[in-house]
DNA sequence: CCTATCTCAGCTACACTGAGATAA
DNA sequence: CTTATCTCAGTGAAGCTGAGATAG
């Protein structure tokens, strides 16, 4: 904590205003009134704030959230081990970036990779006992602080679950029922 | 579009269940009910999904929504520049990171950048004309396309803005009222 | 002297493209 | 042969730390 730099992102200077409100207003009077833009700057800065939060939490673990999510879903499958492929579909991400996500889990011994023998080409990942104690410290820990949501209860939690519901129907992640 | 990879980012498969939904009933029966993993997860897909919506939207201008944000305010002040410091505090982004994004917005003629004459130790960003033109057009596609945020009317995005305030005022971006 | 502003170098995490090996 | 799976190399955007120059 020696650069102070101003006061950026992890304890800002409070300003005397909402900054979305404020860019709403002059937005209004330029190019008309977009709630839209509103509410996209809303959920990109909930993301950042979020994503900062529980990315702290684990650190002390060596894990950041794309990596902590990939080994709560090895916990879920059956055997504890999924092909390479699946984790990127229920993941949503690239799949060099399971790879690489993959790779630093067995690197830290949470993780191991061997061939999938119902496919020659695939790869399964299997998480290791060390892995599932790690998964469950940390997840402890992440329940303990709300996954940075403490300001929200049940309620208000489920609420946004279900109002970005539709979006992420919209993009195709899933089919509807 | 040559690698198919299996169907990740751009248009998975499209899965049978909501992949939030599955690791919600999961995660109860192992950890107990805990909302706010489903709710983390849902901010953090929507950001993933509307990131890569405006994006795509603003490749053709070479703009990143970062540096779009940026143009923005600075067409939203009164001469149409700005401390680099006052960039970084409003749009809650690093100080190397406002360098960064100036410098690139700079380089492609979107903005200039002069020491500034009320503080010798600080330099101002100034849009540039061809800076204005640009982000009028991007500005117009965006609002064209309302921020991929269609599947949604404006008191719906009302609603996500309010929802997600607590949020940012419990993170210090501000002070309420 | 201390603080503020900004830049640079270097690092990390992540997404993507393109290419290629291997197997279904 | 075509398609699928995975890896590797490289690139780009972005964030951070640490250090240092300069000025209030």
């Amino acid at each position: 904590m020696t650069g102070r730099y101003g006061g950026a992102v992890p304890k800002p200077l409070s300003l005397p205003f909402d900054p979305i409100a404020r860019a709403d207003e002059l937005w209004k009077k330029r190019w008309g009134s977009v709630p839209s833009m509103v509410a996209i700057t809303s959920i990109m800065r909930a993301q950042q704030i979020l994503l900062a939060r529980v990315d702290a939490a684990l650190k002390p673990y060596g894990l950041t959230f794309a990596r902590y999510e990939a080994l709560v879903l090895l916990t879920f499958s059956r055997a504890g081990e999924l092909p390479m492929s699946k984790i990127g579909q229920r993941l949503m991400v690239h799949p060099t970036s399971v790879t690489n996500t993959i790779d630093r889990l067995e690197r830290s011994g949470l993780v191991a990779k061997r061939p999938n023998p119902a496919d020659g080409r695939g790869t399964l990942a299997s998480i290791t006992g060390k892995g599932r104690e790690v998964v469950e410290s940390a997840t402890r820990d992440l329940m303990a602080m709300d996954f940075g949501l403490g300001v929200y209860d049940d309620e208000e939690c489920a609420e946004i679950f279900a109002m970005l519901r539709p979006l992420r129907v919209g993009a195709g992640d899933f089919e509807p029922q």
